[in-house]
DNA sequence: TCTTCTACATGTGCATCCAAATATCCATTC
DNA sequence: GAATGGATATTTGGATGCACATGTAGAAGA
């Protein structure tokens, strides 16, 4: 088994982005950084065009910043930033749980107590507990049927999910995370919209303090 | 006067990005159709590397469809795909609401005030009205002193303004306009986030059936 | 006449190359 | 010894060229 080798043909553009996500994913790059397109195009051995393109794409994002003519740096967040980051993905995962309480049917609340359940055995590992994490309530975001919304959402995500895994990895989980997550299946299942909306919403920003306090007092921002 | 001559400096990615935009807004280019790198770039006198870059930009907003090696299309959407991005909008401008009622300062109050009556003025000259009523909302956005919302609010505002734009133009405003604007003044002076917040997405949500049925009706969709 | 195969045309994605902008370093001056 | 000015080095933004993928039209065969 070759892993994760070229299955589907990447454009080059498209492997240097995950190139660079990969590279601030695991940590080794951090806020702050510079980043040159010189050297990341020789690193994976393309022209410096389509990591160009990459820097955009990334800029876009919020992930990287542009400053013209002096190249990108990783974005460093304030505090109250990432505040700003986790109170947007509150409401819009709101949305989607609000849609996804109308659209839900027996079978999709079936799963998502797969979900959290294959999330439950995997407390432990940090790294998979993340990706299942990521998982459920990417699965959520499907349900609500409205594409452009699940991808509003996945943007926020693949940015929290960067802070959110060094909360994970160096604190203890304070939060009762499992039980709080099977209250959302909960309140889609009751197929009260407005309150489904609200016990989402809830749930995103009731974790927002502790991993913002946390990355703050490790100064993880500079 | 030059009007809008090179006041600053501009990129050449910036300026085929205002130049496709501004051809969509006017109307020129309409959802379907399709567009060419080459082409753009010699109307322009550029290379088509800026100009592929602003199509990247401009497919991260929605507003172009990207298929590989088969160029960039106007997005065409579907009355629910516009509706879905009215409902995005919603919580987001509900959110800007809901943090501007916390910052807003007397002075803060007056200006929408100012803002609404230049908007009220140009009543009968659509173009004019768009713009301030646009101009009405970013200063909300901004009032809630989080930069990365306001950004996410105007790209969504951008792809609806389009869509607003053949509205207004076409239809005669059947909606009291200028009462609901003055509605989120008054939500804001009140400082009741909750409920500042709730009139912000009422207030999308009720012109956003209106928009979305006249469109459809008109098969502004292909 | 209708289908299929092949040659040709078009247009994209990427590499290479060039010029302009910014940063760095050193010499000169006060 | 600090500051200022200019030469040099980096590095980006954009232009051009090329190869490959996709679309199209005409020829050959049924």
């Amino acid at each position: 088994m070759y892993g994760s080798e070229t299955t589907t043909p990447m454009s080059a553009e498209a492997e240097a982005y995950e190139y660079i996500l990969g590279k601030i994913r695991r940590g080794e790059l951090r806020p702050g950084m510079r980043l040159k397109s010189e050297d990341v195009a020789s690193e994976i051995g393309m022209s410096r065009m389509p990591v160009r393109e990459a820097f955009g794409r990334l800029y876009q994002l919020g992930i990287l910043t542009l400053r013209a003519n002096r190249g990108a740096v990783v974005t460093e967040f304030t505090p109250e930033q990432l505040m700003e980051v986790f109170e947007i993905r509150s409401v819009l995962e709101g949305l989607a749980m609000r849609r996804a309480t109308i659209h839900a049917t027996d079978k999709d609340i079936e799963e998502l107590h797969d979900l959290l359940e294959r999330m439950r055995r995997v407390e432990e590992d940090v790294e998979q507990w993340l990706t299942r994490h990521t998982d459920f309530h990417k699965a959520i975001a499907r349900l609500s049927k409205a594409q452009r919304l699940a991808g509003d959402i996945e943007k926020t995500q693949l940015l929290l999910e960067i802070y959110m895994r060094l909360w994970v990895l160096h604190a203890e989980k304070p939060v009762d995370l499992t039980g709080d997550h099977l209250r959302l299946i909960e309140a889609i299942a009751a197929g009260n919209p407005g309150e489904a909306e609200a016990v989402m919403r809830d749930h995103v920003l009731n974790t927002a303090p502790a991993v913002v306090e946390f990355l703050s007092k490790h100064n993880a921002f500079g």
